[in-house]
RNA sequence: GGGCCCCUAGCUCAGUGGUAGAGCACCUGACUUUUAAUCAGGGUGUCCUGGGUUCGAUCCCCAGGGGGCCCA
């Protein structure tokens, strides 16, 4: 664990460092020319038979990492790995130079080496790298984790994950995936016309969701700056002038508890589309869920836990309220109604009788949110669009034209948790300053997480703003779905931890 | 923030109020197509940290640190 007490291990590691060096080897030399990948080698070897291999005399020349010796005297095998493949290297004292064999000899498990040969297969049909000439590369002076059971303890894996990578292939494969996913994300928005931006993640006002920010300051300019919890207003500023698709994948900083589904930073995409309406992001999001399952992982059937999600539309809607008033009826054997959820004093009765503590500062809207989250989230294992929020927790939503309080928002649920946000946008300023200024009295009344007011946004909105629709997806949930995965931190490389 | 659980060798894990164990890894030796190689020999440790109880604590108690799961 600590590097400064050196086990026997380390102690052998650098003995047998040292006397490559008295050997006159280079222990970091500079380059490897020529080289073809383990991958490559794989891939276009894979398949073919021992005699052609034979017979063609294939030449091959990798590098990487050795994950295993087998040594049987005179012949010995070496595993190496480039992170995505493994590929066996045999190596014979009669097959290369007393040189290259004395170095073979120092080698420990985990040492970079560069091999040349040729290919063949073994009596047991495994693709080998026949050795006539071998590189040291790089050394490896800390003992690496076994091979059978690997790395299991999380806390390591995430604190070091360069040794999760290095014998774990399937955390490798976790990020492969996810940078497919968001490439695939960027190809279907393109492709569509979209225009990729990135605006600031230092903010003087953290607008655009409702939570709360991580706060640093500007030396030169002596500033207070949060960082971004969300790009949404400057997104919007860009479709008031008149960049009609936009979108950016970045990174949002929101200084709140961590768990399985929560980091303090963590990776959205948000997307605005003018002329269009949240209807219109359903059908969206359908498409371009199911493409980027197909090109991420092969597949839009995706095993999660016990489940079995299907990425392919329609995906079920159901409205906030009635998913509110559905489950608390059920809950409490009584029959709910839609309106009990619309009044303050009914909803927060409802609320104590569920068992849920409200503020009482809030209002029916909140507390019809937080009533459906604590009954009905957790079922919503398939793709769901749960829609038509309460204006009350939606300050930058347009509301329905036949009931002000309620907005054309949906979220999208899947595996329990939210994956998608989305909205047709408030465009009217005077009803948009009218929203902040509730928010700001809910900030006065203790909600740290309420939106603060801001003018310059408003101002944009007065210049006037196209009738638009804009989306967040939560890329980090949405890798964690097609990779499986039970943990945020098993999708983000460097997840949050506390320092040891 | 609350509850429960975990922390022992490089890794994965047993275990005990009385000199600390296994498998893999590592070291020595044997072995020319092995592949969790095999065989023989070797135990390499701040039992998370600090305090307490005790003749004696890795174990029991208290406090702290880190992590995990559940809840808020």
């Amino acid at each position: 664990m600590n590097t400064m007490q050196e086990s026997d291990q380390v102690l052998q590691r650098k003995a047998n460092l040292e006397e490559l060096r008295a050997l006159g080897i280079e222990i970091y030399p500079r380059r490897f020319d020529a080289r073809e990948t383990i991958e490559a080698l794989v891939l276009g070897h894979g398949g073919t038979a021992g005699d052609e291999l034979e017979a063609a005399a294939i030449p091959a020349r990798t590098a990487g990492r050795i994950l295993a010796i087998r040594s049987f005297g005179k012949a010995n095998f070496l595993v190496l790995s480039d992170g995505k493949a493994k590929i066996q290297a045999y190596i014979r004292q009669d097959g290369l130079s007393e040189r290259d064999f004395r170095i073979f000899k120092l080698l420990d498990f985990g040492d970079l080496v560069g091999v040349e040969g040729t290919l063949f297969r073994t009596k047991t049909n495994e693709l080998t790298i026949k050795v006539t000439a071998l590189e040291f590369l790089a050394k490896c002076l800390l003992p690496l984790p076994e091979k059978w059971h690997g790395l299991t303890d999380v806390e390591t894996r995430y604190r070091q994950r360069y040794l999760d990578l290095i014998v774990n292939p399937d955390s490798r494969r976790v990020f492969e995936v996810r940078s497919r996913v968001v490439t695939s994300m960027r190809d279907f928005l393109i492709a569509r016309q979209f225009l990729e931006v990135e605006t600031p993640m230092m903010q003087p006002i953290a607008g655009g969701a409702l939570a709360r920010p991580f706060v640093t300051h500007h030396n030169a300019l002596d500033m207070r700056l949060y960082m971004r919890i969300a790009p949404e207003l400057y997104l919007k500023r860009l479709t008031v002038g008149g960049v009609e698709r936009v979108f950016e994948i970045n990174r949002n900083f929101r200084n709140e508890g961590i768990s399985t589904q929560h980091n303090p930073e963590f990776t959205m995409l948000e997307f605005y589309q003018a002329y269009a309406d949240y209807d219109d992001l359903m059908t969206l999001t359908e498409a371009m869920l199911q493409e980027v399952a197909q090109k991420a992982v092969g597949t839009s059937r995706i095993a999660f836990g016990h489940h079995e999600i299907s990425l392919a539309p329609p995906y079920r809607r159901i409205a906030l309220r009635e998913g509110a008033r559905a489950a608390a009826s059920q809950r409490l054997g009584t029959e709910v109604s839609e309106a009990d959820l619309r009044s303050r004093d009914t909803a927060a009765r409802l609320a104590a009788r569920l068992g849920i503590e409200v503020n009482p500062a809030v209002g029916a809207g909140k507390i019809a949110a937080e009533i459906f989250e604590r009954l009905c989230e957790d079922d919503l294992v398939q793709p769901t669009f749960v829609h038509d929020f309460p204006t009350e927790v939606s300050p930058l939503s347009k509301q329905k034209s036949d009931d002000p309080d309620t907005v054309e928002r949906f979220e999208l649920y899947m595996g329990g948790f939210e994956v998608a946000n989305a909205f047709s946008e408030l465009n009217d300023p005077v009803e948009q300053r009218r929203r902040f200024e509730d928010q700001l009295r809910s900030r006065a009344g203790g909600d740290e997480e309420a939106h603060a007011m801001d003018e310059d946004y408003i101002r944009a909105l007065e210049f006037g703003m196209p009738p638009t629709a804009g989306e967040g997806v939560g890329i980090d949930r949405l890798v964690m779905i097609l990779t499986n995965s039970p943990s945020i931190r098993d999708v983000i490389l460097f997840p949050l931890m506390r320092p040891k």
